[in-house]
DNA sequence: TTGGCGGGAAGTGTATACACTATTGCGGAC
DNA sequence: GTCCGCAATAGTGTATACACTTCCCGCCAA
């Protein structure tokens, strides 16, 4: 039977096993420690594509194609799906194949409710123990996030505005929240894909900066009221009112 | 050389696929649903039995010997163990297999940190809008776990303590945070289950019996003041303390 | 023209085969 | 007697084979 299926798969020698890194990842991205397995860089690439809006909300993510891609078997493609579902950058549909997720309304407000009452408790406990090179740190960091909005490196700007959130969680020491808020971010960041009208990076990052300086000065009730501020500021840019459902407006436009 | 394995392996005709539902379950255990996939039912399986303290921390989970239960394939069992190992109940070590987690002290102190930050201000917000109905709901979750106190059942009872947890959870909505809830507390139950001195079943009973009674007066305050309680509690009954790691004083004891 | 009904292609679900790694036990050298 | 290497083996890592489901397209009948 003649399968045009046949056309993507790719014969190699039997022997020809490779091990990571031995090859380019197959898009530029940031970050993908080139010591992680084979799955993780693949799960990493496609975060990374989700993120940085390579890859749209609802697209299919076949496994053929995405396994012919990186040169690997179904095998490991269906571990990465299957942990980008638990990430929930990606939602499984049973015999029928995994999407990159098209997260509701609902879950947008949800998603920034969370971050809220991890952030500010983030920011209450920090604020009074942070040291003076954790300042540094941070106006470090502030710099890297105004080269990237002033180069207007979109992927850039978007990967460091969130980190920013990143950085702060660790400095608490504790890595619970922080993986949970990293968790988080990532999903906002596709939140923001979907439904942001009107991001300012200029905005975000002029209220990261106030934030630092509140850290600086100890002083921990402007410094949760910045964090909530912000959070509540970039729920506000995004337009989760006026439509529960883009399908609506898509249906009227046609 | 004749291995104990062997006698493990049960040979089966190729032919003899079998779906989902069609033979038990092979531990006797609460809430699994019976729609849910075949993964699904080995992810559930494990996580109760590491629950209910029928599988100790670092025991080795040999991805065979699960299939050879199940009846399944190692594939599924390692999208099983892949699942239970974000879920932090399993560590994956490459090329060695997968073990039964064992949370460090530190992990323990995040973990039940992340708790009360997430568990007062879901407190916080739930209370004020609770209804009657709800109210009810949660008395009958009470009787519930007096019950099983008194039973010294303790697979429910352990269970049932949890379950408040998440049914206060459940209770405000949000559906991130429960998520988020649900997996701190599997993740609690470890950690009781390794750290855990003298766990009063009955305390917790009271404890929350009295956030539900500052639930019906609506007073947010006590009830948050309560609910940051409680958790002081559970986490001043484990002994996380005196020793780093149980190891020094097991050589010792030999 | 439309709605229902095959039939086949495309793609997912699971099992199995094979490659490769880690471990363990034994034998020999020091 | 202890330590080192080495070979056997149990067990994980990945690829592939095959079963099964869904989807799409064309055909036929109303």
């Amino acid at each position: 039977m003649p399968k045009s299926r046949a056309s993507l798969r790719v014969i190699r020698p039997t022997g020809a096993r490779r091990r990571a890194a031995e090859t380019a990842s197959p898009v530029p991205q940031a970050a993908v420690p080139a010591s992680a397995s084979n799955t993780q860089r693949i799960v990493a690439s496609i975060t990374a594509a989700i993120v940085e809006r390579r890859l749209m909300p609802g697209t299919k993510l076949s496994e053929q194609r995405i396994a012919d891609i990186f040169k690997v078997s179904r095998t490991l493609v269906r571990q990465a799906l299957n942990q980008l579902s638990r990430d929930r950058l990606v939602v499984l549909e049973p015999a029928r194949g995994a999407f990159v997720a098209t997260p509701s309304v609902e879950e947008a407000r949800q998603v920034f409710e969370v971050r809220q009452i991890l952030e500010s408790a983030l920011t209450r406990r920090l604020c009074p123990k942070i040291t003076d090179a954790r300042i540094v740190e941070l106006r470090r960091h502030l710099e890297a996030e105004r080269a990237a909005v002033l180069d207007t490196d979109v992927a850039g700007r978007t990967r460091l505005l969130a980190d920013f959130h990143v950085v702060l969680a660790r400095m608490l020491g504790n890595h619970v929240l922080a993986q949970m808020l990293s968790d988080l971010l990532t999903r906002s960041s596709l939140i923001a894909l979907m439904y942001q009208s009107s991001h300012s990076a200029e905005a975000s990052l002029s209220e990261h900066v106030a934030i630092v300086d509140a850290f600086e000065k100890r002083d921990v009730k402007a410094a949760v009221r910045l964090t909530i501020e912000h959070l509540d500021h970039v729920e506000q840019n995004l337009r989760l009112d006026p439509h529960e459902s883009d399908l609506s407006q898509i249906l009227k436009v046609q």
